[in-house]
RNA sequence: GGGAGUUUAGCUCAGCUGGUUUAGAGCAUCUGCCUUACAAGCAGAGGGUCGGCGGUUCGAAUCCGUCAACUCCCACCA
């Protein structure tokens, strides 16, 4: 049979993953074996696949597929995110599209709107995951607003409503003017801005005295209700007791005096606008001000603030500023570089707003979860976040759990005629509740009015282990007793506090234990300069596009074979096009192998045996390093050391040396083992690089229907001979020096050579001479006493090799490379005896240090008086 | 403003509790090869005073101090 020269992964990928989808090879249910369980990170349902998400869902089926194969149970579970804002974005300017406004519609209209969009277009990014190879119970795929999912967020509410967790209160909250919902602090990204400062002068009430203010939002000067001055400021100490007037509005406020004042910043007074600034509403409390509320939802102003009523906030600034300076109040105006905050969903200037709003108490329950990972209990990978961690932990502030939204689970609060609200789970038990607590009101159903808001997407996000296993709901059920704890998150640093250690947090407050055993931080993936990969920068390549020009497999070793975890990982299409060569040359020892014949009855040539032993222990060897990887979660590392096993020494070294000779039949013992062991290494790349690994672990032998690699034990041993790897690296070394000759020499490879070891016979080692007349592609080796003349030499291990040339050998240029040889070694003799005629070395260091030395100093002296004795014989001849 | 981290070959990074390393890998570079598995390849080569300075030690890329540069997180001063 002809097979291509290059690997094509296009139609092999595709053929495996329904064959495994068929055989339902992803699919988990709990049995005797132990049990490993990642949930995945739900992506957004609106979400299409970036390479944050190839890294890191990269990384879970890599991890998932090995713990498959050692014999766990291994559950990949799958889902998505409602993603309020996000979705109910999307939807909301789809329907702008056809021409409908959101608040056009009901509640029920638009609900209905959305949860079409959803099922026809949501969850796409799942479906993209499947190229990429990823082993998913799809069986099992969840997403946060699912009935029974939904149902486990709302008992959450109202758990903690009753422990008295969850509150309602005014607070000064992060308002998206264009969403028009509050966002929580983690979702505020602050970036620093080219603005002005303006300095507005206030007249002091009853004199014709001024105060000079500096601000960079001088609308706001509408709400005023105070200006700051430190109390210790002198400029402003014969001001005390006095009240000055807003400009343009008029009004009298206080003039008051607090040390929160910086005095260095601008004139060192602070206007006072409580309504619209967190540090000025904290003021407001303390000295009672008046909050003056000037904007309305969307952030035009409104008629409290007297003037420009309707204008937008930034509209607003501009056209204030001729206002102030007719009424001779604008004083200057200066550049000015300051940080403002912005919508991560919506890119909107975030407004600062007081509103009535849900929220979650978090000192309480951050206690165990910080513990947790303080003790290692949840170890991170890599433990720096432990440090983040422990920081936002001891700080923690209450969430702000309700979004002005109506995509995503509606808080269950009833609110009654009496302003009073009761907390359940349906209107008809909160009726009944409700007539038990006033049954002066004679109550029906219409009287119930159920709260607007929906919850914060990541209130549901965060029960994520736990309710896709319908944890919440019954707490003890087997399922749940079986996947829970899972076995290793693996996420972006960027929400650790968002989501990780909110997980950690419910996993205490509702399991009574951790959710997960590790957390495998990811890096962020940027490009080559170093910038985050992101759709607005248009740096980010199509994910699928690569998957089908390198293959998932090229992806997936172009993703993993530089990102240790928690570093960065620099993106380069070439590091795809790595994964894809390294496809490419598997593929080709395939076919080299495949295209031998076998003489049944053929002898196995010594050299194929000790090529067969050592690759065998090296499997093991580099088994040993790969588990060791693991435990660390040093993937690249893990990757790179097979890969390396399987070029260099696989194809590099033991495919040449068991290659047999151009048209001839290999013998069928050696046959066998090089199956064998060509198997035991797809075994060991499988994870990593799935589809190629089963393509060819389909072909190696002959399979029976429904058999997979996947499926597979991975091959464990932990010993392995070292000496006989050592044996074999010396051997590599000759190999190398014998190449180097013909290379320098320009000696064709089809020349045979002969190689001539000063040593007593004795010490032939006719097993590795086997492998060495088999690679240089020698007529033999012989063992002499006497040093020959008309041959080139190297030393190995302080043997001398000899290589006769029949040209004449070039002596001074052989000169200059043994005396450069010379003074190095005698340059490191040097350093060796110093540190041994040292006497606080040689008393001080271990024995062992010590005795280290001492071989080197011996290696290296007997090496100095080899080469001398070569220098010599040159200069005879010359 | 507070905290954390990084700085080793052109690039990306190893180097785990100081001593078998006068520093390793992959990629890139250079030289020679289309040798009958693979030019998406083969063979060979070059390249670093381990950010600067100081200290501890018999011995420092490794520990301590200090300075410098960069990155990230938190807070957010109008």
């Amino acid at each position: 049979m002809e097979i291509a020269a290059k690997y094509d992964p296009k139609n092999i990928e595709d053929k495996w993953y329904d064959y495994w989808m068929k055989n339902e090879f992803f699919k988990s249910i709990p049995n005797e074996k132990e049990s490993y369980t990642i949930v995945i990170p739900p992506p957004n349902v609106t979400g299409v696949l970036h390479m944050g998400h190839m890294l890191n869902n990269s990384i879970q089926d890599i991890l998932i597929r090995r713990a498959r194969m050692k014999g766990y149970n291994a559950l990949w579970v799958p889902g998505t995110d409602h993603a309020s804002i996000a979705t109910e974005a999307k939807v909301v300017a789809l329907l702008k599209e056809k021409g409908i406004e959101k608040n056009q519609l009901s509640r029920d209209e638009f609900m209905k709107y959305a949860w079409e969009w959803k099922e026809k277009h949501g969850g796409i990014i799942l479906q993209q995951l499947r190229k990429l190879g990823a082993s998913c119970d799809w069986n099992r795929t969840k997403f946060t607003m699912d009935p029974e999912m939904s149902e486990s967020v709302i008992d959450v509410f109202i758990d903690l409503y009753h422990k008295g967790k969850i509150y309602r209160g005014v607070r000064m909250v992060n308002w998206d003017p264009k969403a028009l919902t509050a966002i929580s602090d983690e979702e505020v990204i602050y970036q620093e801005v080219n603005s002005k400062l303006y300095y507005v002068r206030y007249q002091v009430e009853g004199t014709d005295e001024y105060i000079t203010i500096a601000t960079t939002r001088p609308e706001t000067i509408l709400g005023d209700s105070a200006v700051c001055v430190h109390p210790e400021d002198e400029r402003y100490a014969a001001l005390k007791g006095k009240r000055v007037i807003v400009p343009l509005v008029n009004r009298s406020v206080p003039l008051i005096f607090d040390e929160y004042v910086d005095r260095e910043f601008g004139t060192g007074a602070l206007k006072i606008t409580p309504a619209h600034d967190i540090n000025d509403y904290n003021l407001g409390i303390k000295y009672k001000l008046e909050v003056i509320n000037i904007f309305n939802d969307n952030g035009t102003l409104n008629e409290q603030a007297q003037l420009l009523v309707g204008t937008d906030r930034f509209q607003a600034r501009k056209e204030i500023i001729p206002l102030l300076e007719n009424a001779g109040n604008l004083v200057k105006i200066e550049d000015y570089v300051n940080k403002v905050g912005y919508s991560e969903r919506t890119n909107e200037v975030i407004e600062p707003k007081l509103s009535l709003q849900w929220f979650c108490k978090m000192d309480e329950m951050a206690k165990p979860a910080l513990e947790a990972v303080m003790k290692d209990n949840i170890r991170f990978f890599p433990e720096k976040f432990k440090n983040t961690y422990a920081h936002w932990m001891e700080n923690v502030k209450d969430w702000c759990i309700s979004r002005q939204l109506w995509w995503g689970q509606r808080i269950p609060a009833y609110h009654l005629p009496n302003h009073e609200y009761v907390v359940a789970k349906t209107a008809e038990e909160a009726l009944r509740i409700a007539q038990e607590k006033y049954p002066q009101l004679n109550l029906t159903i219409d009287d119930l009015k159920q709260d607007e808001d929906v919850m914060d997407t990541w209130f549901s996000s965060w029960l994520w282990p736990l309710s896709v296993f319908d944890g919440i709901r019954h707490p003890n059920n087997p399922e749940l007793d079986y996947y829970y704890p899972t076995a290793v998150l693996v996420t972006a640093p960027e929400i650790i506090f968002f989501w990780v250690a909110r997980m950690i947090m419910a996993g205490f407050e509702w399991k009574n234990g951790i959710p997960f055993k590790d957390v495998y931080f990811t890096g962020i993936v940027r490009d080559k300069l170093r910038r985050k990969m992101s759709k607005s920068l248009g740096n980010s390549p199509d994910a699928l596009e690569l998957i089908a020009q390198y293959g998932a497999d090229g992806v997936r070793f172009g993703m993993l074979c530089s990102s240790p975890a928690g570093n960065d990982l620099l993106f380069d299409e070439s590091l795809c096009e790595q994964g894809r060569n390294f496809n490419n040359k598997i593929w080709n020892a395939f076919r080299l192998v495949s295209g031998w014949d076998i003489d049944e009855k053929g002898e196995q040539p010594l050299h194929t045996k000790v090529a067969v032993e050592w690759i065998n222990q090296r499997i093991s060897q580099v088994a040993a390093e790969i588990e060791h990887d693991f435990e660390k979660y040093r993937l690249s590392d893990a990757l790179m050391a097979i890969y390396k096993l399987i070029w260099d020494d696989f194809c590099s070294y033991f495919l040449e040396v068991v290659k047999p000779p151009y048209q001839h039949a290999i013998d069928a013992k050696s046959y066998g083992e090089i199956i064998d062991i060509f198997e035991k290494l797809m075994l060991h790349l499988h994870p990593f690089m799935p589809f190629i690994t089963e393509e060819l672990w389909q072909n190696l032998k002959e399979r029976k229907e429904g058999e997979s690699i996947m499926v597979q034990t991975m091959p464990v041993r932990n010993t392995f001979n070292s000496q006989f790897i050592d044996r074999f690296a010396n051997t590599q070394k000759i190999v190398e020096e014998i190449r180097r000759v013909r290379a320098q020499k320009n000696i064709p490879q089809k020349n045979k050579l002969d190689l001539l070891i000063m040593t007593d016979g004795q010490n032939a080692d006719m097993e590795m001479d086997a492998v060495i007349v088999k690679l240089c592609n020698l007529e033999a080796i012989q063992y002499i006493a006497e040093k020959p003349q008309g041959a080139v030499s190297f030393i190995q291990q302080n043997i001398e090799y000899f290589i006769p040339v029949t040209e004449n050998i070039n002596v001074e240029e052989e000169l200059v490379k043994l005396t450069a040889d010379l003074e190095y070694a005698e340059k490191f003799l040097q350093s060796v005896l110093k540190k041994l005629s040292n006497e606080k070395f040689v008393s001080g260091a271990p024995e062992a240090v010590v005795n280290i030395e001492r071989k080197k100093q011996s290696d290296t002296e007997e090496k100095i008086r080899i080469l001398k004795e070569q220098i010599a014989n040159l200069n005879q001849n010359r």
